[in-house]
DNA sequence: GGCGCGTCATTGCATTTGCAACGAATTGCT
DNA sequence: AGCAATTCGTTGCAAATGCAATGACGCGCC
């Protein structure tokens, strides 16, 4: 009866098209290191992110990784329930803590960065001579979209 | 002590940068219609899909939308609920459902789907001249990072 | 210095999610 | 045709999630 249909293009929708990707791109990354190490997506950004800045506190991950910061702490405590990481409160700030990962934390992200940089070969190579374009992209949304900071 | 840091690069990790910048562009949208119309980001993606394709199934917008089936499932109850969708049986094959917006459904969508084209000249003007490359760059990635179609 | 206001991290709780199990229906094999 | 295997959609249940409330602390104004 009413063969009625929108003319919207759903594929070239961009946020619903992000969503997929995104969506795949850490499922196909999570395969490769869950099962083998027991690490959660939110575990591995959190471990990802210390082995960058050593030290940062869990409003810098809140920030800088757009996960909930109860998010990051429950991730926190698990993997320093596991012995991966170490919290001590800042001495500068007593509300904040700093965030290290131990030496068994290190040794793990041994292992994982390897994975991290074969996945990011993957993507490189999918996307060819657009990846550069595709780079600059998604640092331009991120600038243009980012929650307006309330401070 | 240890002023240990990896080398790897946070903000040059595509499977993390487009987590981010998919999870904002999908929130930043979500503002404007969640409140307004009291609908979800789920209950969305169901409602594009079938302004879209009507009279598609459950399945259909699972492998499309890369939703889960129970949560299309439980989306799509929700918007059957408030009678914006009708689930009938598919005569071919009586385990399908044929999902359809109703007259209802098509008048939320016409105002929700201008909220959509101007969302998405505002990701076009971020984007500017790699606007292309960049949609290029998400097909890419979909097609080969899909998870593999067990059929 | 004291007091109100804002920030950091955690936690309680209600909602959402994902996975596995299930019933109904179809397909394929013999 | 008969029966096993598979597919579709739903649902039960445990785990994950988001939000609001809380406690500890720092900052600024008086």
């Amino acid at each position: 009866m009413t063969e009625e249909t929108s003319d919207f293009d759903l594929d070239g929708f961009t946020p619903y098209l992000s969503a997929v990707v995104a969506k795949i791109l850490s499922e196909s990354l999570a395969r490769e290191y869950q099962d083998r190490f027991g690490i959660s997506i939110p575990d591995w950004r959190v471990l990802v992110h210390l082995s960058r800045s050593d030290g940062t506190s869990v409003r810098d991950i809140e920030r800088r990784v757009a996960m909930e910061k109860s998010k990051v702490s429950r991730a926190v405590a698990r993997l320093e329930g596991r012995g991966l990481v170490v919290k001590r409160q800042s001495e500068d700030d007593k509300r904040l803590l700093r965030l290290s990962l131990t030496a068994a934390g290190w040794a793990l992200m041994r292992e994982l960065l390897p994975l991290a940089d074969a996945f990011q070969s993957r993507i490189r190579a999918s996307l060819g001579e657009d990846f550069d374009a595709f780079e600059r992209g998604l640092a331009s949304l991120r600038r243009d979209f980012a929650p307006r900071d309330p401070g």
